[in-house]
DNA sequence: TATAGTTACTTAACTTGTTAACTAATTGTT
DNA sequence: AACAATTAGTTAACAAGTTAAGTAACTATA
């Protein structure tokens, strides 16, 4: 009998699809935010991710906040639009686009960040710290693992 | 000073900038596979949903593999076009459409099950079961939190 | 120092996801 | 029983992601 049902792993068990399901429920908490301050996903993942260094490469940008490089071309050109952001043609290296952010890119998400913190604070409370805690760092340490390995295999190429 | 980085949480910190990178890297080594049997990720994941129980509507679907209605429309004519699933208009709620994995919808998860198996179970090795497992449980766990609370509020609701 | 190969980014065409409006069916209210 | 309100799903218009091809700049090699 092959029709029954749940033959293969659930989809609760399975990771993608876990990981998937955690991040829309939390999602679904922060999207309303994001929207009364007239910003998408990915531009507020772009902002955030320039905002750790004082200067990045759109390449760098791309692979850290997940995006492919065509995206962060539209995200860039519209979060210059808005003044959040500076894009200047890397003097060492005429191909790269420095992004860097602007007062204005500043101001904003200093403006957004205590809004943004109470939310995950409250979500952090009704997880429990600890639990929430321990999830971020195995998230990391398995990112680590994975990517060790990738690593790896490129190296052992002839 | 504000312009100094990291002065908000690392988006390494980040939840949903997290499991995203996480789902991001797990399915750089997944994809091929599904690109192999000419299936995307969004109807892979309604197969497998659908595979879990005997018979689902759509919304149930939609909901579980994290797609919004319209979406699904399109995905379940993909996947009756190629003969994987059947969607029959319920007898006792004639608005619901009933999903069902069809003979050839199971052969094809049959045989694409071992090779999808193999490539977690290596993915598992290099993370380490129990680390493995570890996540996945809490997922689940913290997942159940967020969504008692959010029914907690919807019942207050007065 | 040519030049083949690679890298960084952009553009264009196509495929998906998203939002909003719509139809059909069901449920609740009076 | 009549009718407003809700629900399930589809369709249509638009925005975003994806793939592939293209341009410009850099690097390695002969």
């Amino acid at each position: 009998m092959t029709k029954n049902p749940s033959l293969y792993d659930p989809t609760s068990r399975s990771l993608p699809i876990s990981l998937l399901r955690t991040r829309e429920l939390i999602m679904e908490v922060v999207r309303p935010m994001l929207v009364r301050h007239s910003i998408t996903e990915q531009q507020w993942r772009v902002l955030r991710v320039i905002s750790e260094d004082v200067r990045l490469d759109a390449s760098t940008v791309a692979a850290r906040a997940c995006l492919l490089a065509p995206s962060v071309t539209r995200i860039v050109r519209a979060l210059t639009k808005r003044g959040f952001i500076s894009s200047v043609r890397d003097v060492s290296d005429k191909r790269r686009t420095v992004l860097q952010l602007t007062e204005a890119g500043d101001a904003f998400l200093e403006k957004v960040s205590p809004e943004s913190a109470e939310i995950f604070a409250k979500l952090r409370r009704t997880v429990g710290a600890e639990r929430w805690e321990q999830l971020a760092t195995l998230l990391s340490d398995i990112r680590s693992d994975i990517q060790a390995t990738d690593t790896d295999q490129s190296d052992a190429k002839p």
